[in-house]
DNA sequence: ACCCAGGGTCATA
DNA sequence: TATGACCATGGG
């Protein structure tokens, strides 16, 4: 995967010669960023801010209170971040887990492989919410692969578009080699060029991109 | 009024 | 394995 590693570094290096370090996760400590990688599932952060704003605010930032509320008042402490009954119950099921576990802690103690199983064995925790844990909770080396990703590299030329999570994943861990401070910037800044770019007319001259698709002249889309 | 957002589960074929 | 329905708020 040499042709792909050169091609994913001059991607990466674009996107932070354009919009700088990302400085992600957004938020603080370990388990907020594991609370806010269930509430984001397909929605906007800025409703996912709220959400955890509401629950700190109610002393519930915490796998133990979070635990103990009724999913009521849970759901309606996140009501903001959207389908709040759903995420209540992903999210007690999740901190079930995490306590029974022995909390952070004990799980940090797990190798990669093992962490990754557990987390994609609490109901509610699909591949992508495992590996924003595994990354930005856990500082491991697991490439975070979501719809953006797919996008802009199937517009790069890069992905054909049929590719399954697992296998994008691996594309970009054996072209990058493992790098937390790497996944942790590339991702963010996929996310970051994601909103820059007008999605009806993905090939805007001021795309940081242009010139770097694979298939020919033209221009690397957003 | 419509589209979308830092997905995942479950039922169905 | 692969689709489709469903979940729901808030901003553009």
């Amino acid at each position: 995967m040499k042709a792909r590693s050169g091609r994913l570094r001059a991607v990466y290096r674009r996107l932070f010669a354009a919009y700088g370090p990302q400085r992600w996760w957004p938020g603080d400590g370990p388990f907020e960023v594991m609370v806010g990688a269930v509430l984001t599932q397909n929605t906007a952060w800025s409703n996912v801010e709220r959400a955890i704003r509401a629950l700190s605010e109610a002393g519930c930032l915490d796998p133990r209170r979070i635990h103990e509320l009724t999913d009521q008042h849970l759901a309606q402490l996140i009501r903001p971040a959207g389908y709040f009954n759903v995420k209540a119950r992903r999210l007690k099921s999740f901190c079930a887990w995490y306590l029974e576990q022995g909390g952070r802690e004990s799980l940090a103690r797990l190798d990669t492989t093992a962490l990754r199983r557990g987390l994609l064995s609490v109901n509610g925790v699909g591949a992508e919410t495992a590996d924003d844990m595994l990354l930005y909770a856990f500082e491991r080396p697991v490439f975070v692969v979501d719809a953006y990703t797919r996008r802009l590299f199937e517009r790069l030329g890069d992905l054909e578009g049929g590719e399954g999570y697992e296998a994008i994943r691996r594309l970009f861990e054996s072209g990058l080699g493992p790098d937390v401070g790497l996944y942790n910037e590339y991702h963010a800044l996929i996310v970051r060029h994601a909103k820059a770019v007008c999605r009806k007319r993905p090939l805007c001259g001021e795309c940081p991109l242009a010139g770097l698709c694979a298939t020919g002249g033209g221009l690397g889309g957003g």
